[in-house]
DNA sequence: GTCTATACCTTGATAGAC
DNA sequence: GTCTATCAAGGTATAGAC
């Protein structure tokens, strides 16, 4: 079944979230879907390769995010990324990018690579929202859009990561800073 | 030796910081210090002990940091904070709770405990001094002193993990738009 | 305190039958 | 596509000699 493919991609996805990239194994795939380890393998003969996967989908569910939002004001496209965040801190998940950055150092290339292009065109689009928010007057802030953007980012990504060790209340107040700074 | 022993400490410490706590092995440290595996097992009988000592070491290395800028103003005690941070940049490090924080449901219980303790006591501490450089009128923001110490810290926690990503620079404008903003 | 030696387990991965 | 069977490698950890 091409559904297996997916279901496996997906799981690896909330692995790494949940997990870590390092700290999951083909046991923890195949369990769950009442497999064996090699029909893993099947699809995904390294663990670089599902990796991979694993960032390409993220990328792409990003895209497509993006692109569903392009007509609505930037606030409303703001908030949509928060929401977003939200469902992670609220699901126990952290971030791809702050599950995989820590282990940056001990990624495959490919993988690599890709989280590179995730990261650049997260702050890409950011970047360009605020500018044009700005510009409209619904966004109000000193300095470069870009580094506004790297804030924002910086602030998602690292709410989840504290929302693990000290509480659950650290996402919201994070992002609710986050957006009266701006607004 | 008891000089082994920290040795050990020191290398594991920066090995969490690099690689990430599961993506080190004992070998990884004994092999440096020329000795074999079962002398560090001398000293640590499991990881989970050898994880404790490294946290307990950041705890009473942050405990004096905090000490010894006690008598500062409170603009260059941020500063100083900053600057640990910018010196982990530097080596390539990413700080202990961005790296132990996305593996935290795979810690022992004894490190976790930890971890929420060091967390704590960076946020109390950060909390204090906005409070107090506020009310010297050395900082000025809107909103609690706690949400925007929250803030902070994820910013210098997250700027170290994209910098590994996206490059140099983004510890470098993260940290400046930081202290920017409440200057 | 450090060594050799080793037990035991998990992991990623492959070969070949069905 | 999925299975059984198996492998080599590497990991944590322990026992006992020196």
């Amino acid at each position: 079944m091409q559904d297996t493919r997916e279901k496996i991609v997906g799981l690896a996805d909330h692995l790494i979230k949940t997990k870590g990239f390092n700290a999951f194994s083909y046991k923890d795939i195949s369990d769950p879907l009442a497999i064996k380890n090699a029909a893993v393998h099947y699809y995904f003969p390294s663990k670089a390769d599902l990796g991979q996967a694993v960032l390409d989908q993220e990328i792409s569910t990003l895209e497509s995010g993006i692109n569903s939002w392009q007509a609505l004001p930037e606030d409303q496209q703001l908030r949509h990324l928060i929401a977003s965040f939200e469902n992670k801190c609220n699901s126990h998940m952290v971030c791809i990018m702050g599950s995989l950055s820590p282990d940056y150092n001990t990624l495959p290339v490919n993988m690599q690579e890709r989280l590179q292009q995730f990261s650049a065109a997260v702050i890409a689009w950011l970047t360009g929202l605020l500018e044009n928010g700005r510009k409209k007057g619904i966004f109000s802030f000193r300095g470069d859009a870009g580094d506004r953007a790297l804030i924002i980012v910086s602030n998602l990504l690292a709410s989840l990561l504290l929302s693990r060790v000290i509480g659950e209340n650290a996402f919201e107040k994070i992002s609710k800073q986050l957006l009266d700074d701006i607004l």
